[in-house]
RNA sequence: CGGGGUAUAGCGCAGCUUGGUAGCGCGCCUGCUUUGGGAGCAGGAAGUCGGGGGUUCGAAUCCCUCUACCCCGACCA
């Protein structure tokens, strides 16, 4: 490809619109254009960088056995109805209606549209398992979409589903999308970390996401220092303090002093939150420890989803001032306490009628006997679940995430094969979805530095830049550097040649930007000695290699990475 | 939906407090010079100042209103 004829749009100025790294990179190379809050267009650059990922994807699809087809996009009501959705999802459905004024949704995912080809399609067992996937746009109507194509409202999609008879059939097949995850992220060139997961409003049993690390990222995940444990941080557990409590040492006293004057982990605190029964339960936790919602849902007493209790509420029902630290004595409402406070004694913990403490407070003693349970948030350091080392936390962009779906759609939607008794059963199944736009910004996040983006070789959108130094003047450069392009694009290797005949700094500058990973200089001087100049996107200098032997090492390169 | 912010040339911004016919940098076009890390000189094109309404002799500037976009929160494969 010849710079010249590719519509290259790079700036020096960064959009102000633009926050994270990778948005702004994308933006500056001309990778994609907004036209309204998270909709983009993918510009020739980009689209080659997203047809890279598509292209290791299917791969690696295809080799696991699934099969890819194309849904609808647009989708009708009545199969959300079936599946009881339709009311259920919200506004992030984007509903219309066609001139027949028939109700219709954009796809936000497609659970049902394939569990409805399914049921069409299959009768036996015998046709089981199956595995079909879609590489496909997605629309979901986001609250606030953000950080550009990362969280996009329209956005691409690999999604996969899988039908089984029974558990095991649904496990291999499971097994076989973890690992066929394992080798797209690997031969993406991403670090990344697969965790076990909440299966969210999809449902469902087992999950694991699949998180490309990076500072910027919207999740954190949990992982053993020394274990293979890895979650995310609103699932990890924290596993319960071993011992008894211990004997109430000290009798509880009053202090007029703030309760933050006493070391948090010394401290109780209570959160107020909606029960079940419409009355309020208070979740105890200690002041350094952080409540988790998903877990404080998942309790029965507590409503779902989970509403925090207004400091109206609180002073309405309770007569307790809910604008500063709750403690647990003196508070007449439910108690369900962190099992790292329950064991504690003779601790602190704020008074509800005042400004004061109390200290040697003690459960039971001088509070209602709370229920136990998981509430709070792993930190970095705690115990790791699985008993080998410790937990540590880092931060994740999700880019895959794959469950085990169960029945859910296929009872709703009546998805039935004959088994080998010729008994109608409901089938089971799997689904499994990769964010591919998501995994360039991801990318991105990952690698980049001070000049630019810098492309993992299965990423780039071509594979070397080929910078000739004063073409415009230098016949004898020109020439050497069109044989090379036309040598190195006849071996099936990217390459952009850079014939726009500018200053060298400007193309050097371009190409450093826009990522591409191998350099090529042609000049006069090289030419002279009989040498190319090789540069690595991540060298500091580059280096004079004979010009054969260049090229020889470059096309061996590439032949191992096409 | 709550809170905050922004909207002036393709991009990044100033001008607004104190009303008087629109400016800077980058980019773009033409010419000459230059050619190893975002060149120099000269010339040039480009803006209904987000939309609507109002105040005023006069509005980018003051007032009202609408819209869009961004950030924080709630939400979310």
């Amino acid at each position: 490809m010849r710079a010249s004829q590719y519509h290259l749009s790079t700036t020096k100025e960064t959009p102000a619109s633009a926050e994270i790294v990778s948005h702004q990179l994308m933006l500056r190379a001309g990778m994609i254009r907004q036209m309204a809050a998270g909709l983009y267009t993918w510009m020739p650059l980009g689209l080659r960088v997203l047809r890279r990922v598509e292209h290791v994807i299917r791969e690696e699809m295809d080799r696991s056995g699934a099969l890819e087809v194309l849904m609808p996009m647009v989708q009708p009501a009545e199969l959300w109805q079936e599946s009881g959705r339709w009311d259920q999802y919200g506004p992030e459905l984007l509903r219309f209606q066609d001139r027949h004024s028939r109700d219709f949704c954009l796809g936000p995912t497609h659970e049902e549209v394939i569990t409805d080809v399914f049921r069409r399609e299959v009768r036996s067992h015998r046709q089981l398992p199956i595995n079909l996937y879609q590489i496909q746009t997605k629309f979901r109507d986001e609250i606030r979409p953000r950080f550009g194509v990362m969280r996009a409202r329209e956005f691409l999609m690999k999604d996969a589903y899988s039908f089984h008879l029974d558990e095991p059939s649904l496990r291999e097949t499971y097994q076989a999308m973890f690992d066929a995850y394992h080798r797209i992220f690997a031969r993406l060139g991403l670090g990344f970390r697969a965790v076990r997961a909440d299966t969210g409003s999809i449902g469902g049993q087992l999950s694991h996401e699949f998180h490309v690390l990076a500072e910027s990222g919207e999740d954190e995940i949990a992982f053993s220092t020394d274990g293979d444990y890895a979650a995310n941080v609103e699932l990890a557990e924290t596993p319960p303090p071993a011992g008894n409590r211990p004997h109430p040492g000290e009798s509880l006293a009053r202090h007029p002093e703030s309760a933050d004057r006493v070391p948090a982990e010394r401290r109780v605190k209570v959160h107020l939150l909606h029960g079940a029964d419409g009355t309020l339960v208070g979740l105890a936790l200690r002041g350094d420890h952080e409540l988790n919602e998903l877990k404080a849902d998942k309790l029965g007493q507590v409503a779902s989803p989970v509403r925090l209790a207004t400091p109206g509420e609180v002073r309405q029902r309770l007569g307790v001032d809910a604008e500063r630290e709750i403690g647990p004595v003196d508070l007449d409402c439910p108690l369900i306490a962190d099992h790292a406070v329950v064991h504690m004694a003779d601790f602190a913990c704020a008074t509800n009628d005042g400004a004061g403490h109390y200290t040697g407070v003690n459960w039971g003693r001088d509070t209602l006997e709370p229920a136990i349970a998981d509430l709070r948030n792993v930190r970095a350091g705690d115990p790791s679940p699985d008993g080998r080392g410790t937990l540590r936390i880092a931060r994740g962009i999700e880019v895959g995430h794959i469950f085990q779906l169960g029945d859910k759609y296929s009872t709703d939607l009546n998805a039935r094969v004959l088994d080998d008794s010729g008994e109608e059963r409901a089938v089971i199944m799997g689904c499994y979805g990769i964010g591919v736009s998501r995994v360039v910004a991801a990318a991105i996040e990952q690698n980049n530095d001070q000049r630019g983006i810098i492309w993992p070789d299965a990423l780039a959108p071509f594979q070397v830049a080929l910078v000739p130094v004063n073409m415009p003047k230098s016949e004898r450069v020109r020439a050497a550097a069109e044989d090379l392009h036309r040598c190195l694009t006849e071996a099936g290797v990217a390459v952009l040649l850079d014939d726009r005949g500018l200053r060298p700094g400007v193309m050097f500058a371009d190409m450093d930007l826009i990522g591409i990973p191998h350099r090529l200089v042609v000049s006069e001087r090289g030419l002279d000695a009989g040498t190319l100049e090789y540069k690595g996107r991540r060298d500091e200098k580059p280096r004079d290699i004979p010009a054969e032997q260049t090229l020889e090492e470059l096309l061996g390169r590439f032949r191992g990475a096409l």
